[in-house]
DNA sequence: CAACAATATGTCTTTTATGACATAATGAAT
DNA sequence: ATTCATTATGTCATAAAAGACATATTGTTG
């Protein structure tokens, strides 16, 4: 048996952040375009586009800057609240993987700790 | 914002048990009947037949011990397999979630822990 | 000013999960 | 043997989530 655990943030009641929206926008920042982002994670731009679009309103910040036209239709960066957050959300998430793998181990594997 | 953890178990791939399961065996055993239990907690009896029926496949484990007819039309209670892993999953979700809330005090609001 | 590649959205379809309905089967008690 | 409250399941309807399709907008570059 195993142990599983999807960690992710909210805002006044609303789904908002998970690991699927992380990966996302970690593309977004390698590849500078939301649309490669998309097509790198198999998923169409327009579903990435509303994953996007629900974060921001659901966490109440803006993640993208955004440029249309130009040079290669235009692409996206990240805004450095949305660096900060993947920053703490790897770190926060990072920290509780481990913990919960010990605390598994600690109840479910050694019975004589029981 | 805030932080919101779902913990499960699996075996095998499968989903297998979390919180809804956990109150709905607890119901069964305080009831003496997954009728009872369900009625309870405001599902139908085949929903919770049902959860029941594929956690017991998801986990190879037996959770209730069950007889039908007889005065009161029969009845549920819990294997002691299935009361050990609701005592586990209890100390565990009960460690886990205080774990949670002061990692993500530490990472996210005392900024010069950073 | 036409072309291009990306952002920006509305809408429709498909899939998936959940719950509702109906109907057997059980077996002690009467 | 009839009754009764429960377990046991198949099937169908409904709701929610995810994805597909189409189309507009943008603004630099050639």
């Amino acid at each position: 048996m195993k142990v599983k655990c999807k960690i992710w943030f909210e805002e006044n009641g609303g789904v908002a952040f998970a690991d699927g929206r992380r990966m996302l926008l970690e593309a977004v920042e390698r590849l500078g375009s939301l649309n490669a982002a998309a097509k790198e994670l198999g998923m169409s731009y327009r579903a990435a586009w509303g994953k996007i679009k629900a974060t921001e309103k659901a966490l109440g910040m803006k993640l993208l800057e955004v440029t249309t036209g130009g040079k290669g239709g235009g692409g996206a960066t990240l805004t450095s609240e949305a660096k900060e957050l993947i920053l703490k959300y790897k770190k926060y998430t990072g920290r509780i993987t481990v913990l919960m793998e010990k605390e598994f181990k600690r109840i479910f594997e050694n019975e004589k700790s029981q």
